[in-house]
DNA sequence: AATTATGATTCACG
DNA sequence: CGTGAATCATAATT
């Protein structure tokens, strides 16, 4: 190389600068230059040499080669080759210079950086359950056995950023192996710098067609560790207890019509830390219609076994009438003074107004419901008619008493059906003993 | 092992 | 589209 250079400065003066400009055509018409004969000697002399290299001994070749290289004309030759050469290399290729990015690597980059493969390491955490978590309201992902999948995701990880740097780096090798062996060669050789440069091109075009093919794998990889761990859509996790705590004293404060509301649901699928851990496969589930499921799963047996739930309902109208007691008893009381009624709040009492000597007990979830009320916002005026009617329909459902309906007349027909749901009142208290064990019996 | 509890899914309805 | 109802499949319990 260094020889090169210094060849290439001791006779660029001579004729260089006009090969580079007009060397294509100048060599043809050079034949005719003053010193033509001169040159056509060398010339001879020179493709002799050549010719006959390859029958030397290596030392007469090396020794042949150098004076070759020193050469005046070597030079000269040497450009005017690269220049045909590219000439006729150029409508090769040409098509293929520009590597447009290529959608399917786009996707499995945009795959692999969701997953948490890609992208910046996180300090053990799995990327992916970190967004997951991020993307669902960040709640504290309380998987245990997550851990598992956890574990393996990392692994995968690394696997495969080890693999991209091993590709990484052997194909910085290569390519600079590559690029040394055709300088070297550019001196016996006519090779243009545009042609190391366009070999480089072609080196790292292939290098990425390997990457791609790990990132696939690794793609593949992650679907099936997904498909094992998470997506089992029917394995089926139970909610923490702290979750269906949160999830029945709504439903049984709000009894009445145990709907929530988009944002009720947001707002309780939040407090319940459901995230991901039931997600098995976050496309199609949310956790906001987790809670959904929750509460159709939980209307339906209600209604479909009243009796059944009595138990719990009752514990938990105790329940958050006792975590909400001040609160909720004050404004209770002072709304008592001054509200107006409004037929149709209802009343969660619908389970604890069994019986009539539950007024009390009934009077507590009321409590409950006006403290989630409270919670999230409502008026102390609902708490109010809420509690009125809950006095109102006690009253009623002692006229009916004999018969069974507890309280079902009082059905809001707005929630129909739900009330009328409820309705059967009589086979709670014909099955139900338990209800009688609590509050019942009484009168 | 049998039974119950429970989360999720499917389907029909309005 | 959100529900209710039926159903599935698994977890928990007996």
């Amino acid at each position: 190389m260094d020889d090169q250079a210094r060849i290439m400065q001791s006779i660029g003066g001579v004729s260089l600068a006009g090969h580079s400009v007009q060397g294509g055509m100048a060599l043809p018409h050079g034949h005719d230059g003053t010193d033509g004969d001169g040159r056509k000697q060398d010339i001879g002399d020179i493709l002799h040499q050549i010719m006959t290299i390859t029958d030397q001994s290596l030392d007469e070749a090396q020794a042949k080669k150098h004076g070759l290289n020193c050469h005046r004309m070597k030079p000269a030759l040497f450009s005017v080759l690269c220049e045909i050469k590219e000439k006729t290399g150029l409508s090769i290729r040409g098509a293929q210079e520009e590597d447009p990015p290529d959608p399917q690597l786009m996707r499995l980059d945009n795959m692999l950086l969701a997953e948490g493969v890609a992208g910046p390491e996180k300090g053990g955490g799995s990327a992916a359950a970190a967004a997951a978590a991020a993307a669902s309201g960040g709640a504290a992902d309380n998987s245990i056995e997550h851990s598992d999948y956890r574990a393996k995701l990392t692994q995968i990880r690394q696997i495969y950023h080890t693999e991209l740097e091993k590709y990484e780096q052997a194909c910085n090798e290569f390519t600079t192996h590559v690029m040394n062996l055709l300088r070297e060669q550019s001196r016996t050789r006519p090779i243009s710098p545009k042609e190391i440069e366009r070999m480089v091109g072609i080196i790292h075009r292939k290098f990425s067609s390997i990457q791609m093919q790990l990132k696939q794998s690794t793609c593949e990889a992650v679907m099936i560790l997904r498909s094992r761990f998470l997506d089992a859509r029917r394995k089926r996790r139970n909610f923490s207890k702290q979750a269906t705590e949160i999830l029945n004293e709504y439903f049984y404060s709000h009894l009445s019509n145990p709907y929530p509301s988009e944002e009720a649901k947001e707002e309780l699928a939040k407090k319940c830390s459901i995230t991901v851990s039931q997600v098995g496969s976050p496309s199609s589930v949310t956790r906001f219609s987790i809670v959904s499921n929750w509460f159709g799963n939980k209307r339906i047996r209600y209604k479909k076994n009243i009796g059944k739930f009595q138990e719990e309902a009752n514990l938990y109208a105790a329940k958050t009438a006792v975590n909400a007691a001040h609160a909720a008893a004050a404004a209770v009381q002072n709304s008592q003074a001054n509200s107006p009624t409004t037929p149709n709040s209802g009343s969660s009492g619908c389970f604890s107004l069994t019986h009539s000597g539950d007024m009390f007990l009934s009077m507590q979830s009321l409590n409950g419901a006006s403290y989630q009320g409270a919670q999230v916002g409502a008026n102390v005026q609902a708490q109010v008619d809420t509690l009125r009617h809950v006095i109102s329909r006690t009253a009623g459902y002692n006229d009916a008493l004999g018969g069974n309906t507890m309280y079902s007349p009082r059905g809001i027909n707005t929630n129909g059906g739900w009330q009328d749901a409820t309705t059967p009142s009589s086979v709670i208290s014909a099955t139900e003993g338990p209800g009688s064990v609590h509050s019942d019996t009484s009168n």
